[in-house]
DNA sequence: ATAGGGCTTCCCCTTACTGGAAGGTCAAGG
DNA sequence: CCTTGACCTTCCAGTAAGGGGAAGCCCTAT
C-alpha cells in the first residue's frame, strides 16, 4: 500500500502518517523507488492510532498503548491505569471549561448588547482588585 | 514599575508580559537603563488580559477586547457578540470532551484491570471496521 | 513527449507561551 | 573598590500535533 491508500483506509491524512513515521510510531518499508510501502499491520496500527487520538490520548500515551497492544503478556491493569489517568485529565478539562462557561454565560446574560458602551463583560475584566495598596507605587 | 513588580500586581509571569509586549498588546516605556517602565494603566491592561485569558479568550480576541475597552464609543453589542462566539466555542469543546469522556468511561468500566492481557480498551481501538473489502489489497 | 497525479524531502507556520544562556544594572556589604 | 546576588536585558530554542507549500522525482496515459 502506498501512503495515499493507507490514508484512506486509516482515515488519517498522509501528512499525519508521515509525521507518525518521523516520530517512530510506524515503520513502513520502502519500495525501490523510495515510496513508503505499508503492510496490513501498519494500516492497522494507524487505525489504532486514529482511534486512540480520537479519544484524546496524547502521542506519548499512544506510544505506550501501542506497546501494550503489541505485548501479549500485558496486564489489562496497565491499560486501565493509563485510561483512568486520561479520564481524570479529561474531567479536569471539562471542569475548567465549565467554570469558564458559567462565568461567561453569566456576563453575557447581564450585558444589554445594545448601542451603548456600558458593558458588564468589560467591567468584570477591568475591575481592579482593591487589595494592592502596597503595590501601587 | 519594573517588570517584576507589575508581574506581581497583574499576576502574570514576567516572561508572559515580555511576550505581550512583543506582540504589541502593551507598550511600556523604557528607563534610561533599558528597563521597561510600566505605568499604572499598563498594569491595568495586563490585569485585564489576565482575566480575559482566564476566561479562555484567545490572544486575538483579547486584542479586540482591549480595543473595545479603550473605545468610549463602543457598543456593548460588539463585546457581547465576541463573548457569545467564545461561549459557543467553549460549548463545542465541552461537548467533544464529554463524548470522549463517555466512551472512555464505558471502556474503563468494562476493563477488568487485572494481570490478564484481555482488554476491551485495546480491543475497541484495534477493532477493524469490517467494511473495507475494496481497500484490503 | 507531455500532462497529470502521486510520491519524496525540506522548511516554515501555527498557539501561547516557557526555559535557558549570556550579559548589563543596581543596591548592599565588606 | 570589589563582590555578591537579585534584578533586568536580548536572543534562541522548544513545546503538541501536525498543516501548507515548494522543488523535484516517479509513473501512467495519451
Amino acid at each position: 500500500m502506498n501512503i495515499g491508500e493507507v490514508a484512506i483506509v486509516s482515515g488519517l491524512p498522509a501528512k499525519t502518517i508521515r509525521y507518525y513515521e518521523d516520530i517512530g510510531l510506524v515503520k513502513p518499508l520502502r519500495d525501490t523507488n523510495g515510496y513508503r510501502a505499508f503492510r496490513t499491520r501498519d494500516a492497522h496500527k494507524l487505525t489504532f492510532l486514529g482511534r486512540a487520538r480520537a479519544l484524546g490520548f496524547s502521542i506519548e500515551d499512544c506510544r505506550k498503548l501501542l506497546a501494550l497492544w503489541a505485548d501479549d503478556t500485558r496486564a489489562s491493569a496497565d491499560v486501565k491505569a493509563l485510561a483512568k489517568d486520561h479520564l481524570s485529565a479529561i474531567d479536569d478539562k471539562i471542569a475548567d471549561l465549565q467554570d469558564m462557561r458559567q462565568t461567561l454565560d453569566h456576563l453575557v446574560r447581564e450585558c444589554a448588547g445594545d448601542h451603548r458602551p456600558d458593558c458588564p463583560i468589560l467591567q468584570s475584566m477591568a475591575r481592579q482588585t482593591v487589595m494592592n495598596s502596597k503595590a501601587s507605587g
